[in-house]
DNA sequence: CTAAGCTTGAAACAACCGTTTCAATCGAGC
DNA sequence: GCTCGATTGAAACGGTTGTTTCAAGCTTAG
């Protein structure tokens, strides 16, 4: 594989991910795939095996990034302002947000979502394994800015904020980004208004 | 169409229902529906036309009941407790989790979960038509509990609040009913956490 | 230049899809 | 008893699915 970006393998998975965002795993065929991405059928199965295989490579390649940002963003923040809880949700909420910027990202976004609501189990498993830690790694950094609250309350209103995040994230509801705001001034002030809602509901008493 | 709930059609939207939430719309095929189902093929095209019909006819059937009985509860705390936000965002959260329990609701509550990931433009409209209407209301109780909130920042937490929902009712994230917890205890207390949480990220400064 | 090994193209595979057809069956009204 | 409309059963429709096959093309090392 070359340093490039743009090989079969890498125009595959590009092609699929915004497919799969927009008409789902089962929804999406693999002639749709390889004819957005102007590839032979067979070269599919040729890089990936299978269409579920496919559809784990598609995830790999962003969450990784997207959970070491949140990781990272986390550690600064956890040394920049000791013993805040703004900044920590914002190390949770803006590098997902941030997603829906990128031209690529954006439709990774919608996969995200849409994998919440798969029961597939390998899927299942792939996330609790992987967005899991990093959820646990979060409730490990709010709990001492909140030291009246258990962990079991916790771990309810970190799921509440992940839900609300989720369903930000994916445009549905009813705020819509208005004509004449771009994507990037949307896009931080979602931030802006989730993290003071989380914020505020953490904090409940 | 008789009384009794055992005839085919109701059969092929119990069917359909607990199948769109095990594997999605498009991951189902009708074959699967008429077979759990116990009927023949050609009865799904008799009585709805065609398989986008029958995912319309599943979402109605349950949609319409949540939809009254939230508003219902709606104007019983609107009556009981004038002017006093938990309520209200009990007659919204309540009826939604209490789905969870019926042994039939459960399902909806995942493939409602799972058609706020689907792009799919009609149902999107379905669903805004619907569900939209309900939330509007919901906002219009809810303003002038909070008068110092501008009505675009309660859009933005109202689908927060929605969102947190949706996630809890779903059963994602880290949250898992305890072995030891009965059903309608750990639905009680999601919707006890819930509450709390969601007014005071409502009131949030 | 040639040979070896990746990578691709075109075609075909069986299996399944949603939908349609039409005859068989059922129950209610005359 | 018989007819008529509503409902069901079995089979087939054309089309699409994921996957496989195999020959042709390509790149790279000897």
């Amino acid at each position: 594989m070359t340093t490039t970006h743009f090989n079969t393998k890498d125009r595959i998975l590009g092609a699929a991910e915004e497919l799969f965002a927009q008409h789902g795993f089962s929804g999406t065929s693999l002639r749709q795939v390889t004819s957005r991405a102007d590839v032979n059928i067979a070269a599919v199965n040729y890089h990936f095996g299978s269409k579920e295989n496919l559809v784990n490579e598609v995830f790999r390649r962003r969450m990784d990034e997207m959970s070491e940002r949140r990781i990272n963003e986390l550690r600064a923040a956890q040394e920049d302002h000791p013993g805040e809880l703004e900044p920590i949700l914002g190390a949770f909420i803006q590098p997902a947000l941030a997603l829906t910027l990128d031209r690529h990202g954006s439709a990774f976004v919608r996969v995200l979502a849409r994998a919440y609501a798969e029961k597939n189990d390998r899927l299942r498993k792939f996330l609790s394994e992987n967005y899991g830690q990093v959820l646990r790694e979060f409730a490990k950094a709010i709990a001492p800015c909140l030291p009246r609250l258990g962990k079991e309350e916790l771990y309810w209103r970190m799921d509440f904020v992940a839900g609300a995040l989720t369903y930000a994230m994916a445009d549905f509801g009813l705020i819509k980004r208005p004509a004449g705001v771009s994507e990037k001034t949307h896009c931080d002030k979602a931030a802006e208004h989730l993290i003071r809602f989380a914020a505020a509901g953490l904090r409940a008493g």
